[in-house]
DNA sequence: TATCTGAATATGTCTATACATATTTGTAAT
DNA sequence: ATTACAAATATGTATAGACATATTCAGATA
Protein backbone atom coordinates (compact mmCIF):
# COMPACT_ATOMS: atom_id res chain seq x y z
CA UNK A 1 0.00 0.00 0.00
CA UNK A 2 1.25 3.72 -1.29
CA UNK A 3 -0.06 5.66 1.08
CA UNK A 4 0.08 9.43 -0.59
CA UNK A 5 1.38 11.82 1.75
CA UNK A 6 0.89 15.48 1.98
CA UNK A 7 3.55 17.15 0.23
CA UNK A 8 3.04 13.70 -2.56
CA UNK A 9 -1.03 14.71 -3.22
CA UNK A 10 -0.04 18.53 -3.54
CA UNK A 11 2.73 17.51 -6.18
CA UNK A 12 0.31 15.51 -7.91
CA UNK A 13 -2.34 18.02 -8.09
CA UNK A 14 0.22 21.12 -9.05
CA UNK A 15 1.47 18.55 -11.45
CA UNK A 16 -2.31 18.33 -12.97
CA UNK A 17 -2.99 21.91 -13.27
CA UNK A 18 0.27 22.24 -15.44
CA UNK A 19 -0.47 19.38 -17.64
CA UNK A 20 -3.62 19.95 -17.92
CA UNK A 21 -3.29 23.50 -19.14
CA UNK A 22 -5.14 25.53 -16.33
CA UNK A 23 -1.59 27.12 -15.55
CA UNK A 24 0.17 27.77 -19.25
CA UNK A 25 3.73 27.85 -20.05
CA UNK A 26 4.98 30.53 -18.82
CA UNK A 27 2.67 31.64 -16.40
CA UNK A 28 3.55 32.50 -12.88
CA UNK A 29 1.52 30.26 -10.62
CA UNK A 30 0.57 31.82 -6.63
CA UNK A 31 3.28 32.00 -3.99
CA UNK A 32 4.36 29.37 -1.48
CA UNK A 33 2.38 31.40 1.05
CA UNK A 34 -0.58 31.58 -0.88
CA UNK A 35 -0.58 27.86 -1.74
CA UNK A 36 -0.33 26.92 1.90
CA UNK A 37 -3.43 28.80 2.33
CA UNK A 38 -5.24 27.26 0.02
CA UNK A 39 -3.65 23.62 0.73
CA UNK A 40 -3.98 24.71 4.56
CA UNK A 41 -0.65 23.36 5.22
CA UNK A 42 3.01 24.73 5.93
CA UNK A 43 4.82 26.34 3.76
CA UNK A 44 7.64 23.92 3.73
CA UNK A 45 5.18 21.14 2.86
CA UNK A 46 4.50 23.19 -0.44
CA UNK A 47 8.02 23.88 -0.92
CA UNK A 48 8.55 19.93 -0.79
CA UNK A 49 6.12 19.85 -3.88
CA UNK A 50 7.12 22.46 -6.08
CA UNK A 51 10.97 21.22 -5.61
CA UNK A 52 9.69 18.10 -7.01
CA UNK A 53 7.98 19.83 -10.33
CA UNK A 54 11.24 21.95 -10.48
CA UNK A 55 13.85 18.79 -10.29
CA UNK A 56 11.46 17.04 -13.15
CA UNK A 57 11.57 20.65 -15.24
CA UNK A 58 8.01 21.40 -14.67
CA UNK A 59 8.61 24.51 -12.65
CA UNK A 60 11.15 27.33 -13.18
CA UNK A 61 11.76 28.87 -9.94
CA UNK A 62 13.70 31.92 -8.97
CA UNK A 63 14.21 33.48 -5.56
CA UNK A 64 11.84 36.99 -5.95
CA UNK A 65 10.71 36.11 -8.83
CA UNK A 66 9.02 33.09 -7.97
CA UNK A 67 8.06 30.20 -9.57
CA UNK A 68 6.86 29.96 -13.19
CA UNK A 69 5.59 26.78 -15.27
CA UNK A 70 8.35 26.00 -17.95
CA UNK A 71 8.04 27.46 -21.61
CA UNK A 72 10.49 24.46 -22.47
CA UNK A 73 9.73 21.64 -19.95
CA UNK A 74 12.72 19.45 -19.78
CA UNK A 75 11.99 16.13 -19.80
CA UNK A 76 14.66 13.56 -18.30
CA UNK A 77 15.45 10.26 -18.88
CA UNK A 78 16.96 8.12 -15.77
CA UNK A 79 18.99 5.28 -16.85
CA UNK A 80 20.60 2.57 -14.12
CA UNK A 81 23.49 1.24 -14.79
CA UNK A 82 24.00 -2.17 -13.09
CA UNK A 83 26.32 -5.11 -12.83
CA UNK A 84 25.94 -6.47 -15.89
CA UNK A 85 25.10 -10.09 -14.11
CA UNK A 86 22.51 -8.57 -12.30
CA UNK A 87 20.88 -7.43 -15.09
CA UNK A 88 21.12 -10.62 -16.77
CA UNK A 89 19.83 -12.24 -14.04
CA UNK A 90 17.09 -10.43 -13.18
CA UNK A 91 15.86 -11.00 -16.54
CA UNK A 92 16.03 -14.62 -15.41
CA UNK A 93 18.84 -15.76 -17.91
CA UNK A 94 21.80 -17.81 -16.28
CA UNK A 95 24.89 -15.51 -16.12
CA UNK A 96 28.68 -16.36 -17.52
CA UNK A 97 31.54 -14.33 -18.18
CA UNK A 98 35.04 -15.39 -20.05
CA UNK A 99 37.82 -13.22 -19.86
CA UNK A 100 39.13 -12.91 -23.29
CA UNK A 101 42.71 -10.75 -23.01
CA UNK A 102 44.04 -9.35 -19.97
CA UNK A 103 47.56 -8.15 -20.73
CA UNK A 104 49.24 -4.87 -19.41
CA UNK A 105 50.10 -2.74 -21.72
CA UNK A 106 51.01 1.03 -22.59
CA UNK A 107 47.99 3.56 -22.52
CA UNK A 108 47.14 3.86 -26.54
CA UNK A 109 47.71 7.52 -27.09
CA UNK A 110 43.44 8.55 -27.32
CA UNK A 111 42.93 6.19 -24.09
CA UNK A 112 45.81 8.37 -22.67
CA UNK A 113 44.00 11.58 -23.68
CA UNK A 114 40.95 10.19 -22.88
CA UNK A 115 41.81 9.19 -19.07
CA UNK A 116 43.45 11.72 -18.88
CA UNK A 117 47.46 9.80 -17.91
CA UNK A 118 50.72 10.49 -18.08
CA UNK A 119 52.77 9.95 -21.48
CA UNK A 120 53.98 6.09 -21.10
CA UNK A 121 51.73 5.34 -18.60
CA UNK A 122 50.92 1.54 -18.58
CA UNK A 123 47.27 0.09 -17.96
CA UNK A 124 45.88 -3.32 -17.69
CA UNK A 125 44.12 -4.32 -20.59
CA UNK A 126 40.94 -6.54 -20.19
CA UNK A 127 38.16 -8.11 -22.42
CA UNK A 128 35.19 -9.65 -21.14
CA UNK A 129 32.29 -11.34 -22.95
CA UNK A 130 29.54 -11.80 -20.98
CA UNK A 131 26.75 -14.19 -21.82
CA UNK A 132 23.07 -14.63 -21.24
CA UNK A 133 22.14 -18.49 -21.64
CA UNK A 134 25.66 -19.49 -23.48
CA UNK A 135 24.74 -16.20 -26.00
CA UNK A 136 27.12 -13.61 -26.22
CA UNK A 137 25.56 -10.04 -25.22
CA UNK A 138 28.01 -7.87 -24.36
CA UNK A 139 31.79 -7.54 -25.33
CA UNK A 140 33.83 -5.45 -22.71
CA UNK A 141 36.78 -3.59 -23.25
CA UNK A 142 38.61 -1.89 -20.82
CA UNK A 143 41.68 -0.49 -19.84
CA UNK A 144 42.23 -0.43 -15.74
CA UNK A 145 44.19 2.82 -13.96
CA UNK A 146 47.30 0.11 -11.93
CA UNK A 147 48.13 3.60 -10.31
CA UNK A 148 44.76 4.10 -8.31
CA UNK A 149 44.14 -0.17 -8.37
CA UNK A 150 46.83 -1.10 -5.95
CA UNK A 151 46.69 -4.44 -6.25
CA UNK A 152 44.67 -4.80 -9.53
CA UNK A 153 47.09 -7.33 -10.69
CA UNK A 154 46.46 -9.86 -7.50
CA UNK A 155 42.89 -9.92 -8.69
CA UNK A 156 41.23 -12.89 -10.78
CA UNK A 157 38.63 -11.96 -13.11
CA UNK A 158 37.52 -15.12 -14.36
CA UNK A 159 36.19 -15.22 -10.94
CA UNK A 160 34.54 -12.20 -10.72
CA UNK A 161 33.95 -9.93 -14.00
CA UNK A 162 35.93 -6.86 -13.70
CA UNK A 163 32.69 -4.91 -14.07
CA UNK A 164 31.19 -6.32 -11.03
CA UNK A 165 34.85 -6.32 -8.94
CA UNK A 166 34.94 -2.42 -9.74
CA UNK A 167 31.18 -1.53 -8.46
CA UNK A 168 31.75 -3.69 -5.61
CA UNK A 169 35.08 -2.69 -4.38
CA UNK A 170 35.71 1.34 -6.19
CA UNK A 171 33.73 4.16 -5.90
CA UNK A 172 34.49 6.83 -8.05
CA UNK A 173 33.40 10.53 -7.34
CA UNK A 174 32.34 11.12 -11.20
CA UNK A 175 32.07 9.56 -14.51
CA UNK A 176 30.79 10.14 -17.81
CA UNK A 177 29.02 8.04 -20.27
CA UNK A 178 28.60 7.74 -23.96
CA UNK A 179 26.11 5.96 -25.98
CA UNK A 180 26.19 5.45 -29.61
CA UNK A 181 26.42 3.19 -32.68
CA UNK A 182 29.00 1.27 -34.67
CA UNK A 183 29.55 -1.69 -37.30
CA UNK A 184 31.06 -4.57 -36.13
CA UNK A 185 34.32 -5.63 -37.11
CA UNK A 186 35.02 -8.99 -38.66
CA UNK A 187 36.61 -10.03 -34.82
CA UNK A 188 33.72 -8.85 -33.52
CA UNK A 189 31.17 -9.96 -35.58
CA UNK A 190 32.64 -13.74 -35.00
CA UNK A 191 32.44 -13.06 -31.25
CA UNK A 192 28.81 -12.57 -31.35
CA UNK A 193 27.99 -15.14 -34.46
CA UNK A 194 26.75 -12.02 -36.17
CA UNK A 195 27.96 -10.65 -39.92
CA UNK A 196 30.20 -8.25 -40.20
CA UNK A 197 29.14 -4.50 -40.44
CA UNK A 198 25.98 -4.96 -38.76
CA UNK A 199 24.79 -2.34 -36.06
CA UNK A 200 25.15 -2.77 -32.46
CA UNK A 201 25.30 -0.54 -29.37
CA UNK A 202 27.95 1.24 -27.72
CA UNK A 203 28.12 2.26 -24.65
CA UNK A 204 31.77 4.21 -23.31
CA UNK A 205 32.11 5.09 -19.82
CA UNK A 206 34.95 6.54 -18.04
CA UNK A 207 35.32 7.00 -14.02
CA UNK A 208 37.18 9.07 -11.73
CA UNK A 209 38.59 9.78 -7.97
CA UNK A 210 38.25 13.10 -8.20
CA UNK A 211 41.04 13.87 -11.22
CA UNK A 212 42.36 10.80 -11.24
CA UNK A 213 40.67 8.49 -13.86
CA UNK A 214 39.89 4.79 -12.46
CA UNK A 215 38.61 2.76 -15.95
CA UNK A 216 37.61 3.43 -18.71
CA UNK A 217 35.24 1.06 -20.50
CA UNK A 218 33.71 0.19 -24.18
CA UNK A 219 30.41 -2.45 -23.98
CA UNK A 220 29.60 -3.59 -26.99
CA UNK A 221 26.15 -4.86 -27.32
CA UNK A 222 24.91 -7.91 -29.31
CA UNK A 223 23.13 -6.19 -32.82
CA UNK A 224 19.52 -6.02 -31.82
CA UNK A 225 19.87 -5.17 -28.24
CA UNK A 226 17.93 -2.37 -27.29
CA UNK A 227 17.85 -0.33 -23.68
CA UNK A 228 14.86 0.52 -22.42
CA UNK A 229 14.15 3.89 -20.16
CA UNK A 230 10.83 5.57 -18.61
CA UNK A 231 11.09 9.43 -19.22
CA UNK A 232 10.40 11.54 -16.19
CA UNK B 1 29.26 31.73 -6.51
CA UNK B 2 27.93 29.01 -5.14
CA UNK B 3 28.01 29.45 -1.94
CA UNK B 4 27.78 26.00 -0.12
CA UNK B 5 24.74 25.41 2.31
CA UNK B 6 24.66 23.39 5.33
CA UNK B 7 23.16 20.54 3.82
CA UNK B 8 25.37 20.29 0.67
CA UNK B 9 28.68 20.46 3.32
CA UNK B 10 27.69 17.56 5.35
CA UNK B 11 25.99 15.51 2.11
CA UNK B 12 29.27 15.85 0.86
CA UNK B 13 31.11 15.12 4.14
CA UNK B 14 28.97 12.20 4.22
CA UNK B 15 29.51 10.88 0.74
CA UNK B 16 33.51 11.33 1.06
CA UNK B 17 33.33 9.15 3.85
CA UNK B 18 31.50 6.51 1.78
CA UNK B 19 33.84 7.03 -1.27
CA UNK B 20 37.02 6.60 0.97
CA UNK B 21 36.14 3.64 2.48
CA UNK B 22 35.74 4.97 6.09
CA UNK B 23 32.07 3.58 6.32
CA UNK B 24 32.34 -0.18 3.83
CA UNK B 25 29.99 -0.90 1.97
CA UNK B 26 26.60 -2.81 3.83
CA UNK B 27 27.88 -1.25 7.29
CA UNK B 28 25.47 0.77 9.04
CA UNK B 29 25.91 4.67 9.68
CA UNK B 30 25.17 6.39 12.80
CA UNK B 31 21.54 7.41 13.26
CA UNK B 32 20.13 10.52 11.87
CA UNK B 33 19.86 11.95 15.49
CA UNK B 34 23.40 11.09 16.18
CA UNK B 35 24.83 12.40 13.12
CA UNK B 36 22.59 15.74 14.46
CA UNK B 37 24.82 15.79 17.42
CA UNK B 38 27.95 15.74 15.28
CA UNK B 39 27.52 18.11 13.06
CA UNK B 40 25.44 20.25 15.43
CA UNK B 41 22.67 20.98 13.61
CA UNK B 42 18.75 19.72 13.23
CA UNK B 43 17.81 16.33 12.65
CA UNK B 44 15.81 17.52 9.23
CA UNK B 45 19.12 19.01 8.03
CA UNK B 46 20.88 15.11 8.33
CA UNK B 47 17.53 14.21 7.09
CA UNK B 48 18.10 16.20 3.85
CA UNK B 49 21.47 15.46 3.38
CA UNK B 50 21.21 11.29 3.54
CA UNK B 51 17.62 11.68 1.15
CA UNK B 52 20.48 12.98 -1.36
CA UNK B 53 22.98 9.93 -0.40
CA UNK B 54 19.87 7.49 -0.97
CA UNK B 55 18.80 9.43 -3.85
CA UNK B 56 22.27 8.93 -5.29
CA UNK B 57 22.17 5.09 -4.59
CA UNK B 58 24.79 5.51 -2.27
CA UNK B 59 22.78 4.61 0.98
CA UNK B 60 19.67 2.05 1.69
CA UNK B 61 17.40 3.74 4.12
CA UNK B 62 14.64 1.89 6.22
CA UNK B 63 12.90 2.88 8.79
CA UNK B 64 13.84 1.16 12.28
CA UNK B 65 16.87 -0.25 10.31
CA UNK B 66 19.09 2.56 9.78
CA UNK B 67 20.81 3.65 6.41
CA UNK B 68 23.31 1.23 5.36
CA UNK B 69 25.88 2.18 2.85
CA UNK B 70 24.80 0.75 -0.21
CA UNK B 71 26.57 -2.86 -1.09
CA UNK B 72 25.25 -2.63 -4.68
CA UNK B 73 25.66 1.19 -5.33
CA UNK B 74 23.25 1.97 -8.05
CA UNK B 75 24.56 4.58 -9.98
CA UNK B 76 22.80 6.23 -13.03
CA UNK B 77 22.97 8.86 -15.86
CA UNK B 78 20.09 11.15 -16.62
CA UNK B 79 19.69 12.19 -20.14
CA UNK B 80 18.25 15.69 -20.56
CA UNK B 81 15.79 14.83 -23.52
CA UNK B 82 15.69 18.56 -25.23
CA UNK B 83 14.58 20.48 -28.54
CA UNK B 84 16.38 19.19 -31.44
CA UNK B 85 16.45 22.99 -32.89
CA UNK B 86 18.17 24.09 -29.49
CA UNK B 87 20.39 21.48 -29.14
CA UNK B 88 22.16 22.25 -32.23
CA UNK B 89 21.64 25.95 -31.73
CA UNK B 90 23.49 25.31 -28.23
CA UNK B 91 26.68 24.13 -30.09
CA UNK B 92 26.16 27.33 -31.67
CA UNK B 93 25.27 26.06 -35.52
CA UNK B 94 22.32 27.10 -37.76
CA UNK B 95 19.26 24.82 -37.91
CA UNK B 96 17.34 24.04 -40.17
CA UNK B 97 14.30 21.02 -40.82
CA UNK B 98 12.54 20.08 -43.94
CA UNK B 99 9.09 18.23 -43.56
CA UNK B 100 9.52 14.72 -46.27
CA UNK B 101 6.34 13.86 -46.18
CA UNK B 102 3.32 14.47 -43.82
CA UNK B 103 0.30 11.90 -44.57
CA UNK B 104 -2.89 10.54 -43.09
CA UNK B 105 -2.59 7.40 -42.95
CA UNK B 106 -3.85 3.88 -41.11
CA UNK B 107 -1.96 2.61 -37.89
CA UNK B 108 0.63 0.26 -39.51
CA UNK B 109 0.00 -2.96 -36.69
CA UNK B 110 3.21 -2.85 -34.86
CA UNK B 111 2.44 1.17 -33.85
CA UNK B 112 -0.93 0.37 -33.74
CA UNK B 113 0.45 -2.20 -30.88
CA UNK B 114 3.23 0.17 -29.61
CA UNK B 115 0.86 2.92 -29.24
CA UNK B 116 -2.03 0.89 -27.77
CA UNK B 117 -4.68 2.31 -30.63
CA UNK B 118 -8.09 0.43 -31.77
CA UNK B 119 -7.87 -1.11 -34.68
CA UNK B 120 -8.31 0.86 -38.16
CA UNK B 121 -7.40 4.34 -36.29
CA UNK B 122 -5.62 6.69 -38.47
CA UNK B 123 -2.74 8.41 -37.56
CA UNK B 124 -1.00 11.87 -38.77
CA UNK B 125 2.73 10.54 -40.24
CA UNK B 126 5.34 12.88 -40.43
CA UNK B 127 9.26 12.77 -41.13
CA UNK B 128 11.44 15.62 -41.07
CA UNK B 129 14.97 16.19 -41.80
CA UNK B 130 16.56 18.17 -39.05
CA UNK B 131 19.44 20.06 -40.23
CA UNK B 132 22.59 22.08 -38.49
CA UNK B 133 24.46 23.86 -40.59
CA UNK B 134 22.61 22.67 -43.53
CA UNK B 135 24.11 18.92 -43.18
CA UNK B 136 21.82 16.43 -41.96
CA UNK B 137 21.50 14.81 -38.15
CA UNK B 138 18.46 13.57 -37.48
CA UNK B 139 15.67 11.84 -39.70
CA UNK B 140 12.68 11.68 -37.54
CA UNK B 141 9.86 9.49 -38.47
CA UNK B 142 6.56 10.18 -36.06
CA UNK B 143 3.45 9.14 -35.84
CA UNK B 144 0.48 11.29 -34.21
CA UNK B 145 -2.93 10.74 -32.45
CA UNK B 146 -5.36 13.59 -33.87
CA UNK B 147 -7.85 11.64 -31.39
CA UNK B 148 -5.44 13.58 -28.38
CA UNK B 149 -4.21 16.22 -30.68
CA UNK B 150 -7.28 18.17 -31.84
CA UNK B 151 -6.19 20.57 -34.81
CA UNK B 152 -3.01 18.46 -35.50
CA UNK B 153 -3.93 18.75 -39.20
CA UNK B 154 -4.29 22.50 -39.16
CA UNK B 155 -0.88 23.33 -37.96
CA UNK B 156 2.07 24.20 -40.33
CA UNK B 157 4.95 21.93 -38.89
CA UNK B 158 7.35 23.13 -42.07
CA UNK B 159 7.26 26.52 -39.67
CA UNK B 160 7.64 24.78 -36.65
CA UNK B 161 9.09 20.89 -36.36
CA UNK B 162 6.66 18.93 -35.08
CA UNK B 163 9.52 17.97 -32.38
CA UNK B 164 9.08 21.67 -31.27
CA UNK B 165 5.40 21.71 -31.11
CA UNK B 166 5.17 19.19 -29.30
CA UNK B 167 7.33 20.15 -26.34
CA UNK B 168 5.87 22.78 -26.14
CA UNK B 169 2.33 22.79 -27.11
CA UNK B 170 1.52 19.08 -25.50
CA UNK B 171 2.50 18.07 -22.06
CA UNK B 172 2.66 14.36 -21.61
CA UNK B 173 2.30 12.03 -18.20
CA UNK B 174 4.37 9.07 -18.85
CA UNK B 175 6.87 8.44 -21.76
CA UNK B 176 8.94 5.72 -22.28
CA UNK B 177 12.25 5.86 -24.65
CA UNK B 178 14.88 3.46 -25.83
CA UNK B 179 17.90 3.63 -27.62
CA UNK B 180 19.44 0.98 -30.16
CA UNK B 181 21.45 0.65 -33.75
CA UNK B 182 20.63 0.54 -36.86
CA UNK B 183 21.91 -0.10 -39.88
CA UNK B 184 20.90 2.20 -42.26
CA UNK B 185 18.51 1.46 -45.13
CA UNK B 186 19.75 2.80 -48.94
CA UNK B 187 17.02 5.88 -48.36
CA UNK B 188 18.10 6.46 -45.51
CA UNK B 189 22.04 6.61 -46.19
CA UNK B 190 21.12 8.76 -49.42
CA UNK B 191 19.78 11.18 -46.53
CA UNK B 192 22.98 11.30 -44.63
CA UNK B 193 24.99 11.19 -47.87
CA UNK B 194 25.92 7.94 -46.50
CA UNK B 195 26.74 4.34 -47.35
CA UNK B 196 24.12 2.06 -47.13
CA UNK B 197 24.58 -0.69 -44.10
CA UNK B 198 26.80 1.93 -41.91
CA UNK B 199 25.70 2.30 -38.39
CA UNK B 200 23.42 4.78 -36.71
CA UNK B 201 22.07 5.62 -33.24
CA UNK B 202 18.66 5.27 -32.81
CA UNK B 203 15.96 6.57 -29.89
CA UNK B 204 12.12 5.94 -30.36
CA UNK B 205 10.09 7.78 -27.65
CA UNK B 206 6.41 7.26 -27.35
CA UNK B 207 4.48 9.32 -24.95
CA UNK B 208 1.40 9.51 -23.29
CA UNK B 209 -1.36 11.55 -21.64
CA UNK B 210 -2.41 8.86 -18.92
CA UNK B 211 -3.68 6.06 -21.28
CA UNK B 212 -3.77 7.78 -24.54
CA UNK B 213 -0.93 7.73 -26.33
CA UNK B 214 -0.17 11.28 -28.05
CA UNK B 215 2.78 10.46 -30.29
CA UNK B 216 5.22 7.89 -31.24
CA UNK B 217 8.68 8.62 -32.81
CA UNK B 218 11.70 7.03 -34.64
CA UNK B 219 14.85 9.38 -34.21
CA UNK B 220 17.39 8.30 -37.00
CA UNK B 221 20.69 9.86 -35.71
CA UNK B 222 23.77 10.45 -38.46
CA UNK B 223 26.04 7.96 -38.59
CA UNK B 224 28.72 8.90 -36.16
CA UNK B 225 27.22 10.56 -34.04
CA UNK B 226 26.91 9.70 -29.65
CA UNK B 227 25.55 11.32 -26.64
CA UNK B 228 27.00 11.97 -23.71
CA UNK B 229 26.01 12.06 -20.17
CA UNK B 230 27.43 12.66 -16.55
CA UNK B 231 27.12 10.10 -14.48
CA UNK B 232 25.90 10.46 -10.48
C1' DT C 1 9.50 -24.86 19.07
C1' DA C 2 6.76 -21.81 16.77
C1' DT C 3 3.83 -17.90 16.77
C1' DC C 4 1.83 -13.88 18.32
C1' DT C 5 1.99 -9.36 20.57
C1' DG C 6 3.53 -5.14 22.24
C1' DA C 7 7.44 -2.01 23.24
C1' DA C 8 11.29 0.25 21.27
C1' DT C 9 13.35 2.78 17.66
C1' DA C 10 15.06 5.06 13.18
C1' DT C 11 13.33 7.18 9.47
C1' DG C 12 9.36 9.89 7.16
C1' DT C 13 6.62 13.69 7.29
C1' DC C 14 4.54 17.94 9.03
C1' DT C 15 4.25 22.44 11.53
C1' DA C 16 5.53 27.05 12.98
C1' DT C 17 9.00 30.19 13.03
C1' DA C 18 13.11 32.53 11.75
C1' DC C 19 16.67 34.23 9.12
C1' DA C 20 19.43 34.15 4.55
C1' DT C 21 19.69 35.30 -0.20
C1' DA C 22 18.65 36.66 -4.69
C1' DT C 23 16.08 39.66 -7.40
C1' DT C 24 12.80 43.11 -8.47
C1' DT C 25 11.13 47.58 -7.87
C1' DG C 26 10.80 52.08 -6.42
C1' DT C 27 13.27 56.22 -5.04
C1' DA C 28 16.99 59.38 -4.73
C1' DA C 29 21.28 61.19 -6.38
C1' DT C 30 24.28 62.24 -10.27
C1' DA D 1 18.50 59.61 -18.59
C1' DT D 2 21.49 56.93 -16.00
C1' DT D 3 23.22 55.15 -11.95
C1' DA D 4 23.11 53.99 -7.05
C1' DC D 5 20.90 52.49 -3.24
C1' DA D 6 17.38 50.97 -0.18
C1' DA D 7 12.94 48.57 0.60
C1' DA D 8 10.05 44.82 -0.59
C1' DT D 9 9.38 40.10 -1.56
C1' DA D 10 9.51 35.01 -2.95
C1' DT D 11 12.22 31.33 -2.49
C1' DG D 12 16.11 28.73 0.12
C1' DT D 13 17.60 26.97 4.20
C1' DA D 14 17.67 25.94 9.14
C1' DT D 15 15.55 24.97 13.75
C1' DA D 16 12.88 22.56 17.42
C1' DG D 17 9.25 19.93 18.29
C1' DA D 18 5.67 16.59 17.20
C1' DC D 19 3.38 12.68 15.42
C1' DA D 20 3.26 8.79 11.76
C1' DT D 21 4.94 4.53 10.12
C1' DA D 22 7.67 0.65 9.29
C1' DT D 23 10.48 -2.66 11.29
C1' DT D 24 13.09 -4.95 14.80
C1' DC D 25 13.34 -7.28 19.03
C1' DA D 26 12.12 -9.25 23.25
C1' DG D 27 8.95 -11.45 25.93
C1' DA D 28 4.51 -13.93 26.41
C1' DT D 29 1.64 -17.44 24.69
C1' DA D 30 0.19 -21.67 22.47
Amino acid sequence: MTTRTSWQSIHDELRRRIVDGIWQPGELIPAEERLAEEFRCARATINRALRGLADSGLLDRRRRAGSRVATEPSRYATLKIDIIRLEVERRGLPYRHVVTESTAVPAPERIQYRMNLDAGSHLLYICTLHMASERPIIYEERWLNPAVLPGIFAIDFTAISANEWLVRNVMFTRGDISFCAANLTEREAELFNAEPDEAAFVIERTTWQDDRCITSVRLLHQPGFSMRAELS
